[in-house]
DNA sequence: CTTGACCTTCAAGTAGCTTGAAGCTTTAGC
DNA sequence: GCTAAAGCTTCAAGCTACTTGAAGGTCAAG
């Protein structure tokens, strides 16, 4: 019988450690002094306590390992336990990799330019999501700026305000082309509706469903598109250096639409969809 | 400006986010309502977020992003912090490599045995000790034995009982032998001392220093050397099945000693120093 | 004026421990 | 047998980065 001091020594375990897992019920001393409150530990626990430790390693949780050692899961059970954490670790192994890359590429981005980028690029996820929209071709931004007025219009007279999400486009064609733009103009909706709204240009927009992104870049462009150059180039750098490839469509969500003569004033969320180099 | 709650969809985190950060000073509104206490946030900030974002999702802790974006650290600071969190993501990496192996090792386990095994290996790391011994070459377990009552009176008498650790065995020729087993035997010591303990036979215990073991595979054996099976055996499956390569010399610590009459009450753990195989 | 969506603050919970304070017990030395 | 030091006890709080919930104030639409 050793005291937790001498216990702890011989199983290279800290006390407070042993009083926390007498105190969560996980692993108790063989006896309590009922007037002192002394822990005493008998050797015969040590394989115990070792097991506790081995299981610990393996990354399961402590509530997960006291079920086992109570015997309280059956050997599927075990099996299945493992076979998620296996997964587990292999995200985050995963994860850690990706995480290596996009340190290493910060600290080039350090030597090559004595400081860290302005523009900063963040991966998100996005859900799917209805899309009440119009896809045409257009010579130009001007072109472009005209339709959307136009939607905004027909829009507010037609479809009931809280319905409306963010006005946004989806580019199908190339990115950055100046001229026949393939895009699709609409609004990103927070409800399902089964609508058709007609355009003054004889057009008419119609609902689709906007896939879910698992990963997209995205970044925010103050500005009209003539600035998309800077977004555009902090989010093409980030996309080489992290061993990404685009996928289409890009999608520009405006988070402060234009209005005519204040263009300048816009805010525009650019996301771009993305999947990981197979290495 | 736009309230917290839209603010928070167009950013993609939750409001409950910006609250803490707000509380914790690393990210505020423009501006809050002095009566109602409603946070306003502008566009412009969104890059500012983006910013934070990214750092955190580089791994870096919140309290020194606060740092960065507060621009109180020079480009060779953040040059550190990237490289130290490099390092630490590639440590991260490797442990979560070593998990995954013994995850699978016990998954294989379970297919083959039907339950996890009983003899539990841990891996340690252990300090530098001085130890105060006496190697030489033995015929057989009763030869050791005998040498080992010796040592204890010799000891009891001559050193200053505080300083005395565990009483261990170091195992310098091939593990497992029969016969000419080369020995150390003696005793671990908890304070640095400068002695030489003569014994009745000639010999006398030199102190010296144990080397620091950076990961040593350790399992528990009740009883005798020939028990060792069970837990040798463990270990020896354990260290394959990790791709880990045994390095000499093995120590035996003895945790419960053994006595005249009573050998089979001992209780060892025996402490195997490995090194990770090079993949 | 009401209703409901949205906002506020404050408190507590999460996991797996560690650290510290205040006080009791045991042991070694005299 | 006494004292000091070492060792033990419980209880509370702290760590990180948040989330959840309760109780209540604000705001816009109908």
């Amino acid at each position: 019988m050793f005291r937790i001091g001498e216990f702890s020594k011989v199983a290279q375990v800290p006390a407070s450690l042993l009083r926390y897992y007498d105190e969560i019920d996980l692993f108790k001393p063989i006896k309590s002094d009922r007037h002192t409150g002394y822990r005493y530990y008998s050797v015969k626990q040590l394989s115990q306590l070792n097991r506790i430790i081995a299981l610990k390693d393996l990354g399961l949780a402590l509530d997960q390992i006291k079920s086992l050692v109570k015997d309280e899961v059956s050997t599927d059970e075990i099996k299945g336990m493992l076979t998620l954490k296996k997964a587990q670790i292999e995200q985050t192994i995963q994860a850690e990799a990706m995480r290596l890359k996009a340190v290493e590429s910060r600290l080039q981005q350090l030597e090559h330019q004595g400081q860290l980028q302005d523009d900063d690029v963040v991966l998100k996820s996005l859900p799917p999501q209805p899309f009440l929209g119009m896809r045409s071709t257009f010579a130009g931004f001007a072109e472009a700026m005209a339709i959307i007025s136009q939607i905004e219009k027909a829009i507010s007279k037609t479809v009931e305000a809280k319905s409306i999400g963010r006005f946004a486009c989806l580019i199908h064609g190339e990115l950055y082309r100046e001229c026949s733009m393939d895009l699709e103009f609409g609004f990103i909706l927070d409800d399902n509706l089964d609508i058709s709204v007609p355009l003054s240009n004889g057009n008419s927009l119609e609902v689709k469903q906007l896939p879910a992104i698992e990963t997209a870049v995205t970044a925010i462009r103050y500005g009209g598109p003539e600035r998309g150059h800077l977004a555009y180039g902090a989010i093409g750098t980030w996309v080489e250096n992290h061993q990404y490839q685009l996928i289409e469509p890009g999608r520009e969500v405006f988070i402060v639409p234009p209005k005519a003569g204040y263009e300048s004033e816009m805010v525009v969320e650019i996301q771009l969809p993305v999947k990981a180099i197979a290495v």
